[in-house]
RNA sequence: GGAGGGGUUCCCGAGCGGUCAAAGGGAUCAGACUGUAAAUCUGCCGGCUCUGCCUUCGAAGGUUCGAAUCCUUCCCCCUCCA
């Protein structure tokens, strides 16, 4: 059957893991629509490239025609984590879990298709459960094989809180494929424990058990950390294309192929041309770098919006010129570092002070001397560091 | 319930009565070099009306000329015993 295993090598392509690979050829073989499963957390309502990897995937199985389940996590999100590491997490009120569902929903079918797409909330099921429901599932499980779990083990090995209900997490994530009868579902390597345990709970219910799909984490801008939120280190799916595409030009070549790898459309031979390319010397990384910002923006904003920022970061980087779109300000006369502060351009007086001393500061491409020097007066272009700009007239 | 250890600036982590806006590392930011890449070097790294002043060392009080450092109460975390 050879289309069989040609959408099995689609499936796996950047896929880290899969278990049992024999078991999802099995799935496949059977000519079914199948249910392909990912929950998600309803506190973050804004979708990350990291997140991308994964519906990347959830969309090649659409192709093949086959039905995803995104699971919002109402449930487990409105218990809460009252664990002192987690202490600014709060609890989510049904609105707010709503609302951010939606907006997630929303960023999700930028990728998506929706009409192989359902959408089901965990409380669904996980609110009859009950307290006796929940120790019956919480039976399943041994507290040594909980503690096999990576980052519980680490954390218990370093003497850092763990909280009783995240041992229920894992054991709900697992009810949810029960409930929905998931025959496949998809997560980051994080999730392996996770994932397994729906496993184990449909094998317990006497169902086929799931197979289990993980992609690798993508690494943040910073190249070390994987992308969060929290962090700082990632590219927002709805952030401006100008943003989007500033910051896949600034993470390092090595990362750009990992990019490539796990998010471009690309077919693995066509990003292998550019690797080899560049390797060779008849391309600079640079260009594919571009061509990789490129067709981010694209994907989240349209082909127009993506040509725009290209040139605008060509003239702004290469040629030198002031960004078009940059914030206007009209100011009385004041010391520079409070014009700075003023205009947004440093977080603080102090903080202008010190891009003075250490020259990023400049007004009309000039560079600011001395934070005594008066401002100039008249409409001027103000700049701090190479990408910080303000046209501001002081009166 | 008992015994012990601990909460320091964005993060890790020193300091344990004055010389502490607080060592060292990391992150961020800026300068140089570049391809706004990496690597490397340099500087900065609480705020302000900036050669000075103000606010920070879990919280609130207290002792002292002077407290991140000592005392009291409270909150939180960890370990061991039960």
């Amino acid at each position: 059957m050879p289309d069989i295993e040609k959408a099995l090598e689609e499936i796996a392509r950047g896929a880290e893991e899969i278990i049992p690979l024999e078991e999802l050829r099995k799935k496949l073989q059977s000519g079914r629509q199948l249910t392909v499963k990912l929950g998600m957390d309803p506190t973050a309502p804004d979708i990350h490239l990291g997140h991308t990897v994964i519906l990347n995937k959830l969309r090649t199985f659409q192709k093949l025609g086959h039905r995803v389940v995104l699971i919002i996590g109402d449930f487990t999100a409105s218990i809460g984590d009252p664990s002192g590491k987690n202490a600014t997490r709060p609890q989510l009120s049904r609105d707010q879990i709503v609302a951010n569902a939606k907006t997630y929903a929303e960023q999700v079918f930028k990728i998506l298709d929706p009409k192989l797409t359902e959408i089901r909330y965990n409380s669904e099921w996980s609110e009859k459960l009950g307290a006796a429901g929940t120790i019956r599932l919480a039976s399943k499980l041994t507290v040594a094989r909980m503690l096999e779990r990576d980052d519980f083990s680490k954390r218990f090995a370093a003497n850092q809180p763990i909280a009783i209900h995240e041992f229920l997490y894992p054991l709900f994530q697992g009810y949810d494929s029960v409930a929905i009868k998931a025959d496949i579902e998809l997560g980051g390597t994080d999730q392996k424990f996770n994932l397994l345990m729906g496993r184990e709970l449909q094998k317990d219910a006497g169902m086929e058990p799931q197979c289990v799909l993980m992609m690798p984490l993508l690494v943040g801008l910073d190249g070390v950390m994987k992308m969060s939120k929290s962090k700082g280190n990632y590219i927002g799916v709805t952030e401006p294309p100008k943003e989007m595409f500033g910051k896949i030009m600034s993470i390092s070549d090595s990362l750009m192929w990992n990019y490539y790898d796990l998010l471009s459309g690309k077919t693995s031979d066509e990003i292998a041309a550019l690797k080899s390319s560049c390797l060779s010397g008849s391309m600079n990384p640079r260009d594919a770098k571009i061509e990789l910002g490129r067709e981010m923006v694209a994907r989240f904003h349209g082909e127009e919006a993506a040509k725009a920022a290209v040139e605008g970061f060509l003239s702004q980087f290469q040629k030198g010129a002031v960004p078009e779109d940059i914030p206007e300000f009209t100011l009385d006369a004041m010391p520079i570092p409070n014009v700075l502060k003023s205009a947004g351009l440093v977080a603080s007086t102090s903080e202008g002070m010190r891009m003075i001393k250490s020259g990023a500061v400049k007004v009309d491409g000039k560079a600011v001397a001395s934070k005594d020097d008066a401002a100039p007066k008249g409409t001027a272009v103000w700049q701090v560091g190479k990408r910080r700009f303000a046209r501001i007239t002081i009166k």
